[in-house]
DNA sequence: CAACTGACTTGAACATGTTCAAATAATACG
DNA sequence: CGTATTATTTGAACATGTTCAAGTCAGTTG
């Protein structure tokens, strides 16, 4: 009665990804061809259309092995650590970290950015999942700080942007072990933090104050 | 002796390039194929390939095109318009004016966005001289009012960047006619406008000041 | 004007992502 | 165990972006 998927191929299936990851990195996406994938996995080029509907496909997935592995691996580094500013840099540069040998063939996941309609855009409805899982770890990175709850509410998205364009930067960054990328993490982050502490402060609250509830005003208004 | 390109074939490249949008607008980028293209303008599959080296290469033609009339139609609203908040609102919204029936295809000019090496990554040096001439609008718009030198380096290169993000917004809004793009503008530019201005009340600035310091550090350090 | 040159045009051929009907293997069921 | 069903695998066929060798045509030269 039920389909009971069995873990059958699921063998298979791993096979294919990781033969494809370890060809990207060799040669880039582009030049990587499904046939190509298919034979170093001993497979049909079928076979690998069974386990994915697309090329850019087979990157998400790889993708989703590194977000559950960048969870981890940030949970594991969290240990001990308190402050928002640490927090947020475990989870940035341990991203960069996992992804750094992958430079290559990451931006075969900005392919369909500009396509809403696409079920790989970034943006779009077909990636709402992974989405909502990668905005997830900054909520818990800034779970236990003392931060307002209508910046607990949009701030996580806000920073899964922000990451986003790390990324990017990373992709184009030449930089010897693209520190420029981890520079400007860092810069990032400092400014950030010292601008929410900013709105702590008696002082200058007044003035501050009305600016951040305006940013917030416009990320709901953007249909955050 | 010279090569004298004259303007032989130009008209059939106009007719290609007409051909191309008239059929993006009407079924989308992806649906139109080149074949199509080809045979709608009456011409033979290679010869299309002779004016334009890929199919991407045809929305990078138009949005040349693009630039040109948005630049013209910027002046001409500029006329009488002394103050940056109005300024930088025209060239927003005339952007917007100007793209609003292609949003459809339009998107085709982020594909690259990943791939640093592609010629048409809107990052990318290819893409330099485009970049450059966009840039240029934001330097005139905030060239007569009073910013600082500093700013006047780096803010137009950075209001080019928001100004691609509002355009896949727009991409991806589908109120109606992008209304919701329109007042993200507004509200985003009164934000803008606003905080420059905290920069110069004396009262606070020492607070701002070392923020605003830090932001045109992080920019350059970005090698803006 | 005849030959020449280079811009322009052609369409067949190619490469590669994707689809699909058919074959085979694995599993469930009676 | 034998059959039915489902999962997996196959490779040929297809669609479409791109390349290219060959042709055409207009203008230039001698």
């Amino acid at each position: 009665m039920n389909p009971v998927t069995k873990p059958a191929g699921e063998k298979t299936k791993e096979l294919i990804l990781s033969t494809a990851v370890e060809l990207f990195r060799k040669s880039g996406f582009e030049t990587a061809t499904m046939r190509d994938i298919a034979s170093s996995a001993d497979v049909a080029l079928g076979a690998a259309y069974y386990y994915f509907p697309t090329k850019e496909a087979i990157v998400s997935a790889y993708y989703d092995q590194v977000q559950r592995i960048h969870a981890e691996k940030t949970r594991e580094d969290w240990k001990g650590k308190s402050g928002l500013r640490e927090r947020l840099g475990v989870v940035f540069h341990s991203k960069l970290e996992i992804l750094k040998d992958d430079r290559s063939f990451l931006g075969a996941l900005f392919r369909y950015t500009g396509d809403p309609q696409h079920p790989l855009s970034v943006f779009g409805k077909g990636t709402q999942l992974q989405r909502a899982q990668s905005v997830a770890i900054f909520h818990e990175a800034i779970a236990g700080t003392s931060i307002s709850e209508e910046m607990q509410g949009l701030l996580p998205a806000a920073l899964w942007l922000v990451h986003l364009g790390m990324i990017l930067f990373f992709i184009y960054d030449e930089t010897k072990g693209q520190q420029r990328t981890h520079k400007l993490v860092d810069s990032v982050l400092n400014l950030l933090t010292q601008a929410i502490e900013l709105t702590n402060s008696a002082l200058i609250r007044p003035f501050v104050q009305p600016f951040q509830t305006k940013m917030l005003e416009i990320l709901r208004e953007a249909g955050w």
